[in-house]
DNA sequence: GTGGTCTAGACCACG
DNA sequence: GTGGTCTAGACCACT
């Protein structure tokens, strides 16, 4: 499993891993019915403890991204629907401040949503 | 001072009137040399610690925002480009979840554009 | 052997089988003195352990609805009071929760009687 | 806080004290806006781990009935729709099965309803 | 071998 | 003093 954690960073660990997945399965590198890697696995893989690979995992699977069984294991959902109920509010908030720094810095509107498409097509291939 | 701050944000205050200010300052409701309400003021306005608002001031000032002298007052800096030295991987990194989030959810790359092209208008008038 | 096995559900299986034998039995499904398919035959039929059913089987037996024999296979008990041991305290408490759950959602008395109803006469025909 | 725990119950804890304040919160004993005791003092109180306090007070704030903060504690949210999302089928499966052990122990229909409008009472006062 | 539950104890962020 | 995060390690239930 190839997610990168950057222990340096100040989101917390589980998020990053929550996060990895998320955009993993935008990207298609992540398919609805892949086996993940176990929570014990996982965090050995990383170096960190169990209960945090854990934590991730659960808020995943709140939003219906994926199903944890301790018969199975942990399987992406077929859920046509996953980050339904995701609220949006707190990210947006983020987009708020990046838009507005982006102007401060001097940054066009053109060059500003160039970049945004840019990171879109990343998040693509 | 119009800031509106939610109590029931999972934003630490400080960080919502570190925001409010910055985008202030982008959307123009805020020049270069107004005088903002001393510390003590704010905090009183809005019925906090002096402490949050003062978290706050220190970090605009960090970001070469504000300068703070006890015999003037809070500035907004002439400083031609604040938050220069603002890292901008963490908003990076909303800003990738929320395209991965809006995949997932389905959104095109249009729509997706032109709902952020308008997040940019508004943050203008 | 009519059971249907819902693999995704949080309740093990050895617990689907032993509820299904008891709720067919309470419809007239099954009847005292019926032959139950071998633990080995049932297992092969739901695609499932040996063990998984051989569990669900002794639970039975334990509750007095079945009996067990290496000569005769597996019979409903001619037993006149089957569960009459089985600790109700776990499920009175789900009952409780169900209550609650049905004021706070705004349910009146009379509907949820009438829910409750219903599933009595579903669970005869 | 008045929390019975059964710790010989098969029943986690953590889910015993989730359902501790459901019902109350159905019976009225605890009231919208009201300040729970941290997660620290329950534990203390009931003499386990705070994180298995942590787990029920997360639960209940994912199915919005309370709201945790760190600066102001944990509060029983004014929402006024708790647990709309809650999924009831595990709950109802276990109706079910309460409805087949009151069939096999001879209780007739009218006994079964006027138990459960019992309880509903009980649960009112 | 998987996840589930629980304990114990640490340090941090916020106000 | 509150909850948030993380670690470490135990035992259990299920297949």
């Amino acid at each position: 499993m190839f997610l990168e954690i950057d222990f340096k960073s100040d989101l917390p660990i589980y998020e990053q891993i929550r996060r990895g997945i998320i955009i993993g399965l935008a990207r298609g590198d992540i398919k609805a019915g892949d086996k993940l890697p176990s929570v014990r696995e996982m965090a050995e893989n990383i170096g960190i403890n169990l209960h945090t690979v854990n934590k991730a995992y659960k808020l995943l699977e709140a939003d219906g991204v994926l199903t944890m069984d301790r018969r199975y294991g942990s399987l992406i959902s077929e859920n046509q629907n996953p980050m339904a109920a995701y609220n949006l509010g707190k990210i947006e908030s983020e987009l708020d401040l990046l838009i507005a720094i982006a102007k401060l810095k001097g940054l066009s509107r053109e060059d500003f949503i160039k970049n945004i498409s840019k990171k879109w097509e990343d998040n693509h291939d």
